[in-house]
DNA sequence: CTAGGGTTAG
């Protein structure tokens, strides 16, 4: 009976929250002392399978099976081992791991797994290594994943090497498996290498269909994942929610509405159109696609929403032009009883900044810092959210001592939000110091370098544009093309800067021509201040008239029948020039032209835009 | 004695 009573004091942890824990078993053991039961194998299980939340519990119940003599079954150690890693406490689980004696397959397998999912994938593939060393043949339990870890790493040579022993086991046909494999790749940017594993797969579940679309998705190559989808129906397989959710996100990002309302129509034949997730992406989706009376209608009449419906919502009308709308929103979520997270006050401060509306994001700012919600105190993004609205409606003091405020270390992110306002404000001097800061902090990102060189070039200061110039050569730096993109009759046509590879490139020259001197008789000055070089005024007239929206406007004004509105996507942000051009181009076709650059909408609707000249 | 896929922002 000594056992028993020193059991019972160790018990009693069990005692402290019985609401939340029930350890039903082992407690009823210790209650009815009449006739105590012994501590059973089952008894332990059923603990273990109850209590999920508490390290030091965890502790205890590995104590008190250690007193009882018990032999401690494979079954409860992996149980205990996989309730650790669960609670993200991997010393502690790495220390129940080493006491074991020649731990079984599925334990080390436990253990991968807890790395990985704790996102520690150094260690995952390290425990995968010293498996190998003591001898223990991995099984197809162990690959998904060491794999999955291997995608995480910059060493891709780590995964074709994991990728060989997979093959070398056997194992290269075993579903999942070859999942994670195909994942690992279109992470590496190795689409060629994912289609091929997943082109010769003797299994396709729709698991993993819907695996590589998504990942196709969100590594940026939604029009792959189209293409995927389009095979996927082709094959017969029908898709699920999940298969929905993920396509709707990649025409979201591709700005094709067309395809998304073709995708809609078929969630609604298969009936998975009205869960709350995919009613999120295809809000989503509008919004992305430029169209806020869509997303408005749908949000309206959704039969649930979350506060992703609402921060979306609130997102799309600020991104919009529609920023009263999105505040108004706001006021309506806080009465709706709806909590919103740091999202929704990214997409709050976003619509205060677009608008200009200072002394309102100011409030807002405030409010962020003094809330006890831990959820939503500011974080950097927040910060530099701050910066822009303070920076691009012209207050660059404040702003500056804003970032030197700050109590966490400001990011380029916060820097580069104060540089862009200071070429908005052709303010060269701070401007200069600002992208000292940032070059410090990381110095390869091209868009910053090209923000100054276009800033100099602004302020004709010939000089110091070659010397960033040269300087970007030197580092390796490359700027990102500008291209835009259209979709037209279910198909995606791209345009870059210049480019004359379209089929219809002769049509699409003469119909900008022919534009160009119709806007001229009306009073269109061309603005060419943001040509990299001191080159001839015609020259850079060239350049300036051939940018890739110019292209996309006329290949739709060709293609497109009137009564659609022209829909470009830019992936960087719209030049002067262009913007110019294009309240021209809506006043004289009388066309609507939405374009999308890379932070937010310009709807262009006779003569003037949404953005009210103000980006 | 354990496994793979889905929504906002960055």
């Amino acid at each position: 009976m000594l056992w028993r009573r020193s059991l019972t004091t160790k018990l009693d942890f069990f005692f402290t929250s019985p609401s939340k824990f029930q350890f039903s078993t082992l407690v009823h053991n210790q209650e009815s002392s009449f006739q105590p039961l012994p501590l059973t194998k089952e008894a332990f299980a059923e603990a273990l399978q109850s209590c999920r939340s508490h390290t030091h519990q965890l502790k205890q119940i590995h104590g008190l099976l250690l007193t009882t003599g018990l032999s401690i079954k494979n079954s409860l150690l992996t149980c205990l081992l996989s309730n650790l890693t669960v609670l993200g406490n991997m010393s502690y689980a790495r220390k129940l791991f080493d006491d074991m004696h020649k731990p079984r397959i599925f334990l080390w397998n436990t253990l991968i797994k807890g790395y990985s999912k704790n996102r520690i994938f150094v260690e995952a593939v390290l425990v995968y290594r010293e498996m190998r060393l003591v001898g223990v043949r991995p099984d197809s339990f162990t690959f998904p994943f060491v794999v999955k870890a291997c995608g995480e790493l910059p060493e891709k040579w780590i995964g074709s090497g994991v990728h060989a022993h997979v093959v070398k086991f056997g194992l290269e046909f075993v579903a999942m498996v070859r999942t994670e494999l195909m994942l690992m790749y279109v992470g590496f940017g190795e689409l060629v290498l994912a289609d091929l594993l997943f082109q010769s797969m003797f299994e396709r579940d729709l698991v993993s269909w819907n695996a590589l679309i998504a990942s196709l998705v969100q590594n940026g190559h939604a029009s792959k994942a189209l293409a995927l989808f389009r095979q996927m129906s082709i094959a017969g397989v029908k898709p699920d929610a999940a298969t929905i959710v993920s396509v709707f996100s990649g025409c979201g990002q591709l700005g094709c509405l067309e395809i998304g309302e073709e995708i809609y129509r078929v969630a609604r034949k298969e009936g998975i159109d009205c869960n709350i997730i995919v009613e999120n992406a295809r809000l989503d989706m509008y919004v992305k696609c430029g169209n806020a009376d869509k997303a408005r209608n749908l949000f309206e009449k959704m039969s649930k929403r979350n506060h992703i419906s609402w921060s979306t919502m609130i997102l799309g009308y600020a991104i919009n032009g529609e920023s009263e709308k999105a505040l108004a929103l706001f006021s309506r979520m806080q009465k709706d009883d709806v909590e919103p997270n740091n999202v929704t006050y990214l997409g709050v401060l976003s619509a205060c900044s677009h608008a200009g509306l200072v002394n309102e994001g100011r409030a807002y700012f405030d409010y962020m810092t003094q809330s006890d919600d831990k959820n939503i105190r500011p974080r950097k993004e927040h910060y530099a959210c701050m910066v822009d609205l303070l920076g691009r409606s012209g207050h660059l003091e404040e702003a500056y001592k804003f970032i030197n405020s700050m109590p966490i270390e400001p990011d380029y992110g916060v820097w580069g939000a104060l540089l862009g306002a200071c070429a908005i404000h052709k303010n060269v001097e701070m401007g200069q110091h600002v992208a000292d800061r940032i070059f410090q902090l990381s110095p390869d990102i091209g868009s910053y370098h090209v923000l100054m060189s276009n800033m100099y070039a602004a302020a004709g200061r010939w000089d110091y544009v070659d010397k960033v110039r040269l300087k970007m050569r030197k580092k390796g730096v490359k700027k990102v093309a500008a291209c835009s993109s259209v979709e037209c009759k279910g198909e995606f046509h791209v345009f870059y800067g210049g480019d004359r590879s379209h089929p219809q490139s002769l049509l699409i020259y003469e119909k900008l021509d022919q534009l160009l001197k119709d806007m001229r008789s009306i009073g269109y000055i061309p603005k060419t201040n943001s040509v990299f070089h001191d080159v001839e005024t015609e020259e850079k007239e060239a350049t300036v008239s051939a940018h890739s929206e110019k292209l996309a406007i006329a290949f739709c004004l060709v293609n497109i029948q009137p009564e659609f509105p022209i829909r470009v996507m830019k992936n960087l942000r719209i030049c002067d020039d262009c913007h110019t051009f294009s309240k021209y181009v809506s006043k004289l076709t009388m066309r609507e032209i939405i374009i999308r650059d890379k932070i937010r909408f310009h709807h262009f609707r006779n003569g003037l835009c949404s953005c009210k000249d103000f980006w």
